[in-house]
Order: structure tokens, then sequence, then C-alpha cells
DNA sequence: CACCAGGCAAGTA
DNA sequence: TACTTGCATGGT
């Protein structure tokens, strides 16, 4: 076991112990998911559930609807979610996606393994790896593990890893270290989310964050 | 007022 | 490959 390894399994059971389980993700449907998955880009979970609210307000959480509705429409509904042009199109990249290779069937686009499920995502134009892995993890609730901007940040702080590792490279760590288990993968970001939100900020420093498994000198307790 | 938020694509070197 | 920029609203 590497010391890499040995601090991810740690650091979950500490997150699990201060927090408890966290039941993600915060949407009533695979198609509600995917929507968040899109407006969430870089904008802060609260101005999202303004757009979601607008858009179940209008009977649009649904692919077939969503469909058939004009981008400039949706971009307006979405405003609160902030680049809201862009992630219309993206919304609409993706739900057309769906829609024309699988008849708006998520249940038919769902069925295949997760790195073809995975590749098929990343191939359509605003879905990165973090919205990519989001999906197959919550909507599709296949165990591959989901990196942001938060996971790096605690790793970082903790001395798991430098300044250099990209996104393959964190996630590796994470699927190596961990039991390919989907309730696993899930339950481990939603931790590291909760306790990112509020301890992990790029300046509330250190000193109230609850993982306390080693020392930032990167010494184990 | 400045800074930040559960990214991504496109352009440049 | 590595770095930069545009995209935009709303909370602190």
């Amino acid at each position: 076991m590497t010391r890499s390894a040995t601090l991810i399994r740690q650091i979950y059971d500490a997150l699990l112990e201060r927090f408890g389980p966290q039941n993600w993700w915060p949407a009533q449907s695979a198609t509600e998911m995917m929507i968040g998955a899109i407006l969430t880009q870089n904008t802060a979970w609260k101005n999202v559930e303004q757009a979601l609210a607008n858009l179940r307000r209008e009977g649009l959480l649904d692919l077939r609807a969503l469909h058939q509705t004009p981008v400039e429409t949706l971009a307006q509904l979405i405003r609160p979610a902030g680049y809201y042009n862009i992630k219309a199109r993206r919304l609409m990249n993706l739900i057309d996606f769906i829609c024309t290779r699988y008849d708006c069937d998520l249940d038919a686009f769902f069925d295949q393994p997760a790195h073809t499920l995975r590749e098929e995502l990343l191939s359509i134009s605003g879905v990165g790896r973090e919205t990519a892995d989001s999906i197959v993890l919550y909507a599709a609730k296949k165990p591959t593990f989901v990196v942001d901007a938060y996971t790096a940040r605690i790793l970082r702080r903790h001395f798991v890893i430098d300044e250099t590792a990209d996104y393959e490279e964190i996630k590796d760590l994470f699927e190596s270290a961990l039991p390919a288990d989907e309730p696993l993968f899930n339950e481990y970001h939603a931790l590291i989310v909760m306790c990112a939100k509020g301890y992990c900020r790029p300046r509330a420093l250190c000193e109230h964050c609850p993982l306390n498994v080693f020392d930032h000198d990167g010494a184990l307790r």
C-alpha cells in the first residue's frame, strides 16, 4: 500500500465520520442531474437551483420537451446560472446527442460500459471530464471517480498531490486506492464537496479544516 | 469594492 | 503539451 493510497482511505473515513452520508446527487431524476451538471460548471450551486426551478416551472426537466425548446428560450430560463448562452448551447448539444442517437431514451444511452459512455459524453462539445464523470457516476450509476476543483485543493493542502497533478492523475489515484464501488465513489465525492464548501475555500485557510487525519507537514498523525 | 463559484473550449506558442 | 482568455450571474 502506497502512502497516497493510505491517505485516500483515511481521508474518506474522517469525512464520513465528521459529516455522515450525503446521499447525492441533489436531483429528482437522472435528467435533472445531467442538466445540473452542465449548469454548475464553474458556478455556485445556489445559482443553479434558481435555473432548475425555472425549468421545473416550465415543465422542461424532460429530454423530449427540452429537445423541442428553442435554445434562445432555454438561455433566458437558465440566466441565474450564469454563462447562460454557452450553457444553453451545451445543454442542447447533450440533449440532441441522446435524442438523435438514443431516441431520447436515457436507459438505452446508459446501457453500455462506463468507459464507452464516458467517451461518448466527452465527444459532446460542452461536456468535459468532470461533467462526463459526474453523469456516469450520478446519473448512470457506474463506478467512475469524479475529480473537481475541491478534490484537487484538498489533496494539495494535505500534500497528497503536488501542484502539477492533472485530472487523470488524481482520478487514477482514487480509483487505484479504492475498490470500484459505485456507492463508495458517490459518497466520497459528495463528502469532498460538503467539506470543501465549508472549510476549504481559497482564503479560508486550514485552521478550521475538520480533516485531521494527518498534520499539514505531510506526516501521519 | 474585490473575490469566488461542484468547467470547458478555443486560441496561441 | 502548457498556458491564456471568454463566458456571466449572484452571494459574501
